[in-house]
DNA sequence: AAGATAATAAACAACATGTCGTTTTATTAT
DNA sequence: ATAATAAAACGACATGTTGTTTATTATCTT
């Protein structure tokens, strides 16, 4: 049996399906596109849409599972080294260090995470994206950083606080298409994180 | 032609669509509402919905509406009066004074905000709520306590991080089904946003 | 109680869905 | 280069939802 994935037929079709996704999400949002749109766009007969997904929510998951795997291997899995290079040089230094290649990755995947993340997204894929950040937060304290005795609030709310905070910056710098840097996005975030909005704000000491 | 909003038949089937509507987006998700679903579960016939709303999406957003309008008349509304109140004895304690009044609208919503901001809910009404948010924190800073030359990062990324932050608080609160008052929230989101998520979790002096 | 009007039941065309079997076309492996 | 194989296209099908409209019944207002 050949393999079904390496088939060039079966990689442009698919391919051709995900970028007819993305811009008929943005165009009208997922809940109003038929496969009947998603195959006029993508060039495809109607058909053959389902020899790949059961439906327009199979296509829309696999496209949010995918992003979320390769995210969790390029982003996630990378944690514990950043962290080893740099805890005995600049522990200050690793939020930052963790949060740029983040931002990268999103940079690189802009057309589908605005169309995720977007007014006409999806809010399941928000629900995945904060169990992701809360896998990170917890990653990147390892041993104990993040004391349970320590904290302040109560542990659910802080990491929700966090995880939506960020979700929020990123929807925002979505929308301004380009203009700041991974990097820059970075510091601003750990501005507000590290010493508060309030502080960010110009509103303390 | 006698008002139609007075008549006690119409109040009933709007008010019963609307039940149906907080139901069934729990159930299944407001994508996968069907007009049929909402008029059967609100024990009208399927040609009276018509006669009320245009189709489903013309429902949700009215429903939508109602709410927002209403925290505006009752949340909105009363910030300055509030900030009359207290900034001659404290001015600290204004956002708590705020907050507190928005957390217990909240509170007497919860069935349509749960729905709403649940995982099966709808991006757009995250999108009406952060405008809510951005007037709020606009209004309540009359003259120029937010001044633009003390900001440390752009202001759309300063207010869009506050208002996610908040709405994933109200998420993860709405989930605990009523463990916590409408005060305890405040408080636990002030600590965090006065003194920082890095602060709030012990990570800080 | 009488008149007004909202809700019902039933039927309609238009359209999207998911599933066929068949034919055509492209790719792979020999 | 070519035969074998698998994918895509095509056309058709039953099914279910949508939004509208009709005559009829039930309910409210005054």
């Amino acid at each position: 049996m050949g393999d079904m994935n390496l088939d060039l037929r079966v990689i442009r079709t698919r391919e051709s399906i995900k970028n007819a996704l993305i811009a008929l999400i943005e165009e009208k949002g997922f809940e109003a596109i038929t496969v009947k749109d998603l195959t006029a766009r993508a060039r495809i007969n109607r058909g053959t849409f389902y020899i790949h997904y059961q439906d327009k929510y199979d296509l829309l998951t696999k496209c949010e599972e995918e992003l979320i795997k390769e995210m969790e291997s390029k982003v996630l899995k990378n944690i514990p080294k950043v962290i080893a290079d740099l805890e005995t040089k600049a522990p200050n230094a690793i939020p930052y260090a963790v949060l740029v290649p983040f931002f990268e990755f999103i940079n690189k995947n802009r057309g589908l995470m605005k169309a995720l993340l977007g007014p006409k997204g999806d809010v399941s894929f928000q629900t995945k994206l904060k169990a992701f950040m809360r896998k990170a937060l917890i990653n990147s304290t390892p041993g104990s950083i993040i004391k349970q005795e320590n904290l302040l609030v109560p542990p659910e709310y802080l990491v929700s606080y966090i995880a939506s905070a960020h979700i929020g910056v990123i929807q925002e710098w979505l929308n301004h298409d380009g203009e700041e840097s991974p990097q820059e996005i970075a510091r601003i975030i750990l501005t507000m994180t590290i010493n508060g909005p309030f502080f960010a704000a110009g509103l303390k000491k």
